[in-house]
DNA sequence: TATGAATGAGCGTTCATTCAT
DNA sequence: GATGAATGAACGCTCATTCAT
């Protein structure tokens, strides 16, 4: 997702979807035309349809590279057997942040147009998306069961809420209801793994702040 | 919101409100047409240009009405001062899922159209939705000052994790991705509490299991 | 179809399929846009789809709408007892080539965008046109029974040279391969009666010419 | 049409038009893509181009080669001065239905898309249609001069009458109207000529039934 | 000759909104 | 208040055609 972007070739399809991050950033889904994706890549019209079946083809690939790009990485972070439960949070929340923080058009589309789009393409894409929880809810369970996250929380819940915590801050920051200096990012992914996982260990283990 | 409605005259304006929280919740907003809310609430197409300006301003009045009984339930819980700080996010907490338990579809659609809906609905709305996040970041300053909570930790974002974790739980349900029997949203207000609280306290200070 | 038409009262449906009658004949079902039928009609765009659900329906609309008058008119000449086959036969061609008389655009829209049409509309109203072939096969089978006609012609096929016949001499007239002053009109039901009966019969019995 | 198709080496051209056929048989001119047609031949999308100035082009092409095998076979019949009326309308007829017979894909394109295509393409090679039509008339024409056909049946009606009769029996095959057994085939050109010269003719000379 | 990416005009359809009754 | 016919701008998608290689 982020190497080598600066070949020499104008992949004319990259640059569609390219595009269209920043077009669905600027103006939403629904509220642009096919015409301003293909105005902003500088292609013809047509070529947005020789590449892709539609406009929603095209909100979909976005959305399916980036999350495989995702649940590569938890898997990866939850593979890692010397790190702590805690930790492993730590690592999705520091690389969800850091996404964000590297492409805030192409997090804020998926966030706004898909994974919240309880309609539509939420929908299209929830085995997706309930893939995320469900590994984290792993990392969850397996912590609960080692006796360092209280057995008393469904791990299913605290997943949910260790999620909709980093994404919410994200949310702040898209809405502009957060300040996003570089400052910010790194504070904000110690505080929310600090508040969820203060409260879901069973010994107050607390991480030192950054900074 | 929930007051009033078994009066023998049939409010053409209100049947077209309830209509509008079924169909927008069912289809989504702007997959949607005018003439489904007409249809579903039994009027003709007309009239419901007749009341409202606008398919937006009726998406408009529904948020608005719900929003402001949450942000004076807000108020009015900030106000009781013989509670905790953890104690008014609990009530807090508990009136956001009972809202969600009472409603469902109105949750789901102020939540899926309006709040989280960056770009139209979400920007037109924006002042209100942070008036929410502001009173809750109050309540965390407060308890910050009192030493309840850690004062390294910023207020804004401990309100942003509260209320995302929160709202991801609804999401969980409206998604069908969490389980929705009555015993869940007792245990999920209880969970969402322990969890962002346990992390914001200085001294843990569980609170007993529900049930 | 005929009655009618000069009522006070702006029927705009009635309009519309007059009016798409007219287009269809001048330009062709496929190369005429919506816009021209609403143009010429006089009416909005978006009424031609208040209307009907889409362009084909309206092409429908027109053919079953005459196609029914077709098989009554069929059926009430077979029901006619003190007729000989060969005058019902005459008075099936007097019926369509006076169809044509009356409206030559509606006929030419029905057989060159539908009754031969083997895609597309043909294939969708394929019962229908059935029907009338049948009604006429049945009219020969009797004929043969009753040893008016020869019985080694098979019936369906001897139905459908006498259909064809009768298509193509209004083919003729369509393409301006063909006069058609009003004189043309009387010979030809005449002739194809003549002609096809003339080989269908056991017994030489001639009609006068007519005029 | 039929010649020289063995040739080793692969007439791309060739296979463009013969495929062309195929598509156009199945899907019809309009609703077929000029993608559809490379496909079904095998070759690059671009060759159509190469070898074709537009895709009307080849549609004209696959008629006017095919017309012109029709016109020279009625031009070779009329010759044959041996022949009687009825024998050249027959071999006319045996000729129609034996080119179906054959290659019915190319018939059916002839027919549907050309032929009875009362604008676009049948406006376009009317010339060469009518001139079918009156070569069919100068048979009749000359047999009415011998006194062999009645004197009071317009010649060109006719022959109108007589196309008309054998195109709607391949129409009837095109549409699954009539059963299409190898017997069919047969009896189907004497059951035309011998309805319709049976009308035309004076004096009853009715043929054999074949088989 | 052969390829297939690139172009963009064109059209069917949708649907929010208006308005006469 | 209540109805639903009437309006027309907007947009996704198609596909014939062109062109660089």
């Amino acid at each position: 997702m982020s190497a080598a972007r600066a070949t020499a070739a104008p992949d004319k399809r990259r640059m569609i979807l390219d595009a269209a991050v920043r077009v669905f950033a600027r103006q939403g889904f629904h509220a642009c035309r096919v015409a301003d994706i293909a105005d902003e890549a500088g292609v013809a019209y047509g070529l947005v349809y020789h590449y892709f079946a539609s406009k929603d083809e095209v909100l979909d690939t976005l959305f399916l590279e980036r999350w495989e790009v995702m649940l590569r990485t938890i898997r990866e972070v939850d593979a890692l057997q010397e790190l702590r439960a805690r930790e492993k949070l730590q690592a999705i929340a520091s690389f969800i942040v850091d996404s964000y923080r590297h492409d805030p058009d192409l997090m804020k589309v998926i966030i706004v147009e898909v994974t919240r789009a309880a309609n539509s393409f939420g929908q299209t894409h929830i085995a997706q998306i309930r893939k995320a929880y469900e590994l984290i809810a792993e990392i969850v369970t397996a912590a609960q069961a080692e006796g360092v996250f209280k057995a008393e929380i469904d791990a299913h819940f605290a997943a949910m809420a260790f999620y909709g915590a980093i994404e919410q801050m994200l949310t702040g920051w898209i809405f502009e209801l957060l300040p996003h200096e570089e400052e910010h990012y790194e504070r904000a992914k110690w505080l929310v793994v600090e508040t969820v996982c203060g409260g879901l260990e069973t010994t107050t283990v607390s991480n030192t702040l950054p900074r």
